[in-house]
DNA sequence: CCACAAAGTTTGACGGTTCAAACTTACAAG
DNA sequence: CTTGTAAGTTTGAACCGTCAAACTTTGTGG
């Protein structure tokens, strides 16, 4: 249906108007996300607004349509599940599996699709505790906290790593705070704007209040 | 490496040139090989032999070059790869696996082909059985005739169906001539252009010559 | 309220892949 | 040897996704 580059644009307006307090993306974020100058994002989402997947106008904020909201919950869907195929079945790493998915996402058709959630149990959390869309697009929303709006003393159950990128993914793993861990809160140093934290059975690892915002967490 | 549409070119000049008696294939079939017109057919096949992956002269035949051969050899094994995996770990059907693999085969890094090529155990042929190159471009050639071939009463084994069309592979699956399957040659019709045979607990059929050329067997 | 920076838009161009249609070459049959 | 047909080539145009660069709008600090 949409193309392959299309499928990217739904993806960062989706997770950018997500975090956003208006609910609308800009065209520089937009551009950033997927890699491409300003211009092209607003050639493209001029085009994606013909296919009535956007709403804008000139100047003004992006916002899906519930039909490109639908679209972008499909390639969500898509990517998690081949995430979760990847490290389950196909044992790889981690920390890469991101930048596979990525690839791997626009290819599969929805029998394909189907038949990987079979396969898996039809997961609700891929590797990096990011809830899976079922197929209908309905989310099974997970609640949970920033680690780093935890007080000293805390136990915690890690649920989530909110981000991607392989560096901070390795680190994260090496310290035994992947989804499902316990661990406890040594400290913060409000002075020093860092946090230490201990997992389970791991050594206890000092790291900037910016990095704990990743990692969201539950009370264990 | 090579785009999407140049894997196609590739595939199509493979396969085309390996049943064809001077080792060449033509423009015509390319194009209809791969869906294009004539004049697309020459136009990519003139910007593969730029970037040699091909040879030929004008109004002359297309061969592949040996980095296109690699080229080729590594598309099928990526193909045959995937359609093994689509059967033996998601149990789609055999008679659709072939299209699936068609769109995914250009998705799959190498870090991917070869952890499915783990899961899977190294297998030597795919689904239809045909063989699968190995990670250096190796075959292990089968050897094998086709079941228009056989005198009647002979016992034989099917290692191969060369035709991926679905139709005739749910029909050959249907009654029993799958690979590896055993079966008897019943009789030839030579008048009628027909052959009868049967499948170890299956009811015998009876097909055109012509049909039964895609049926590899071996002697049982 | 003005000027300037930041964000957004437009335009012209390019590479890749495709088509239709006009054209050329090769070759076999008479 | 001519000629008709099948095969192949070329050309001009289109669409997609992209860029760089010129331009416009918005909104904020002085």
């Amino acid at each position: 249906m949409a193309s392959e580059a299309i499928e990217n644009y739904l993806k960062a307006i989706y997770s950018l108007s997500r975090e956003s307090p208006t609910g609308e993306a800009g065209m520089k974020s937009i551009a950033t996300m997927t890699g491409v100058t300003v211009g092209t994002a607003s050639t493209m989402v001029k085009r994606m607004a013909a296919a009535k997947l956007v709403k804008y106008e000139r100047f003004g904020g992006v916002r899906l349509t519930a039909k490109g909201d639908r679209a972008a919950i499909d390639v969500q869907r898509r990517h998690r599940l081949i995430e979760t195929f990847l490290v389950q079945t196909l044992k790889l790493d981690w920390s890469i599996v991101h930048a596979e998915a990525e690839r791997l996402e626009h290819a599969v058709s929805s029998a394909v699709l189907e038949a990987l959630a079979i396969h898996l149990h039809h997961p609700c959390v891929d590797p990096h505790g990011d809830p899976i869309p079922d197929a209908d697009g309905k989310t099974h929303v997970g609640r949970g906290a920033a680690l780093a709006t935890f007080a000293p003393g805390s136990r915690v159950r890690v649920a989530r790593i909110a981000d991607q990128r392989p560096a901070f993914l390795s680190f994260v793993a090496e310290h035994g705070l992947r989804p499902g861990a316990k661990a406890v809160v040594a400290a913060t140093g409000s002075a020093a704007q860092s946090i230490t934290v201990q997992a389970t059975g791991c050594a206890a690892v000092t790291m900037a209040i910016a990095a704990a915002e990743s990692i969201i967490c539950e009370t264990a």
